[in-house]
RNA sequence: GGACCCGUAGCUCAGCUGGAUAGAGCGCUGCCCUCCGAAGGCAGAGGUCGCACGUUCGAAUCGUGUCGGGUCCGCCA
């Protein structure tokens, strides 16, 4: 239960109604302004209303007045234990002790389904991400996309989307041919011949020579002759042995796609670019034409060239952008479109897509593809991915390539562990750049978030463990401490914990619409500590322990509350793909 | 030259998509270990939200301009 949600329906379905019909209010007076939000000080009550301050218009009256019109339409509530106007008219309510109480008890029969919403209805969503080319192992910024992307999806599930996961392999342009040639290079070493150097322009990655190996192996001297005859078997097995490779590096994070689109077997070789281009051009978005040249750094070699272009400035892009390349091949612009077109066909209207921010350029051109698309009815949103900057004890770790000191997505994972590894990435807003410390991600003190939400949760959970050894007369599992007399947490900190507790739907709810997994970092950061808080307490003041020995109701109170705190750390971890640790080790 | 992202406390970052006296952690200052885990805890100091206009009951949030940093910029994907 969303309880803000629940007061936005008392007003519109109860208060603004009663008022109409009493003639206090004319009819039809519009209520889409209308929030239900927490005050940002806690002094000033539980929930907070501009409800006067945004009516007040429709009803021709001041603030004030409105907000004395409809004070006792709240008081009247029966979860209100007070209500009062503040500031230029917001109406401030005080729930009763009982009402946060019974949120308590929500967390602890819904288990680990508390947050979970149908706000998605069902709709379908598809998440593209990784999608990194198929010409290596990935890297530390891939991982980021990876667990942005995943963790996002896990999210909108949880509120309700039919979500699918997506991986575009880009398997059709340039640069797969080069991973063929490169391939053929280490074939060729593996029947005997002398390489001395690696070519410029070819992949110079030792992940490649396994490969090689293998076709000599199989095939022998086979495809020693001109590259028309060996090109497209290489292609295809390199991708292949590729994608292999990606893979297990997602699985390793635990990451798994529902979908791989192949650019070449399903976007271009089903002729998906010419019907993507026959509905634009329909639509007169496709025209002959010559851009002009950029301004500011003049290219070299520039010169006025007619192609084919799409309108992509009439959807808000800078300049239209050209669909084929001077040798008549399609651009891989042309092709993305019709990638987009291939989504929308199967009956996504949401996408998003998880990029790097060095695609930033390229965002306008495709949404405005959507857009064209679908007359306005499909959506796109993309996340920018900013860098992830990796240091040790403080120092920046040189990643060079050419050096061989670059560091790979699998040997960073295998150093820190999955769950450190996807926690960390998420936080930090996906468009803010990240600093990625070996040494302090695995810190085990409060300075590191990892493990100052992880303990929390093993903290909850060890005094659980604790409670069934030293108090067999209390019942721990859910649905008994459901039935606690939860009115015994009455300490002002042990509510502030509820109220936290109960903020958990609304906070999926809003991290969910704006597609900004990280808010969940920060709600777990702001819970964990808060419950750790709350525990050493306990430390000072000897009342307010957990177990109190003679006093079993008391005690089976804030067990409760113990454990919805394990219920909430925990499906917010989940969320995030992380395990819940039940202890720190 | 243009586009996109970012300018919030000394540092690293949040800020619920327009609300009230702008928050957290680190660092700094001062207190606190006989305790279900001190691998910490409590409290305090610290900010003209880059700058200037504008929109309105109300702006860190929206718009325009401007300054600073990053990314990118016709046939690479």
């Amino acid at each position: 239960m969303n309880l803000y949600r629940y007061f936005l329906d008392k007003i519109r379905r109860e208060i603004v109604p009663a008022l109409v019909a009493a003639t206090a209010l004319p009819e039809g007076i519009a209520l889409d302004a209308v929030t239900v939000e927490p005050p940002r000080d806690p002094s000033h009550g539980d929930i907070s209303t501009n409800a006067a301050l945004v009516l007040a218009k429709g009803a021709s009256m001041p603030p004030r007045k409105l907000a004395d019109l409809l004070l006792p339409s709240f008081a009247a509530l029966h979860e209100v234990a007070a209500a009062e106007i503040a500031g230029p008219g917001f109406i401030n309510l005080r729930l009763k002790d009982s009402f946060w109480h019974a949120r308590l008890a929500d967390i602890l029969r819904a288990g680990s389904a508390y947050g979970d919403s149908n706000a998605g209805a069902g709709k379908k969503v598809n998440i593209e991400f990784v999608s990194a080319n198929p010409t290596g192992p990935m890297h530390v910024g891939h991982g980021r996309g990876a667990v942005v992307g995943d963790a996002l999806a896990s999210l909108l599930e949880k509120v309700g989307f039919a979500v699918t996961r997506e991986y575009y392999v880009n398997d059709a342009g340039g640069q797969v041919d080069v991973l063929a040639r490169s391939v053929h290079l280490r074939y060729r070493e593996a029947l005997g011949e002398t390489v001395d150097a690696i070519p410029d322009g070819l992949y110079p990655g030792e992940y490649l020579i396994p490969v090689g190996n293998a076709i000599a192996v199989r095939d022998n001297g086979k495809w020693r002759g001109e590259e028309a005859g060996w090109l497209a078997q290489f292609r295809a097995t390199a991708i292949s042995e590729m994608l292999d490779l990606i893979r297990a590096d997602l699985a390793l994070l635990g990451i798994v796609h529902e979908t791989f689109v192949s650019e070449r077997r399903d976007i271009v070789e089903q002729g998906k670019i010419e019907a993507a281009l026959t509905v634009l051009d329909a639509a007169g978005l496709v025209y002959v034409g010559i851009l002009e040249p950029p301004k500011g750094k003049l290219p070299e070699d520039w010169e006025p060239r007619e192609q084919t272009l799409f309108r992509s400035t009439r959807f808000g892009d800078d300049v239209d952008r050209p669909l084929r390349k001077s040798d008549g091949t399609w651009t891989y612009f042309a092709a993305d479109i019709a990638y987009h077109f291939d989504k929308l066909q199967r009956g996504f209207a949401d996408m998003i897509d998880v990029w790097g921010a060095d695609h930033g350029g390229y965002v306008k051109r495709v949404q405005a593809a959507v857009t064209a698309l679908t007359g306005g009815q499909g959506r796109l949103d993309v996340k920018l991915c900013q860098l992830v900057s990796l240091s040790d004890h403080g120092v920046p770790v040189k990643m060079s390539k050419r050096a061989g000191t670059f560091v790979t997505l699998r040997e960073v994972v295998e150093q820190v562990g999955k769950d450190v590894f996807r926690f960390v990435m998420l936080t930090r807003r996906n468009d803010q750049p990240l600093e990625f410390d070996f040494a302090k991600v695995v810190e085990q003190s409060k300075d590191n978030p990892v493990f100052y939400v992880q303990y929390a949760h093993a903290r909850a959970r060890s005094v659980l463990r604790l409670a069934a050894k030293d108090m067999p007369g209390v019942a721990l599992d859910p649905a008994s401490l459901a039935r606690a007399p939860l009115d015994r947490l009455a300490d002002s900190s042990e509510l502030a914990l509820i109220r936290l507790l109960a903020g958990w739907p609304r906070l999926v709810e809003s991290a969910a619409e704006t597609h900004e997994p990280h808010r969940i970092a920060f709600y777990l950061q702001e819970l964990a500590s808060n419950f750790h808080a709350l525990w050493n307490k306990g430390k000072d003041t000897a009342g307010l322990r957990f177990m109190v020995a003679d006093a079993p109701e008391l005690t089976a109170a804030r067990l409760a509350l113990v454990q919805a705190v394990a219920v909430v750390v925990a499906s917010g971890l989940t969320v995030f793909g992380v395990e819940p640790a039940e202890e720190m080790r």
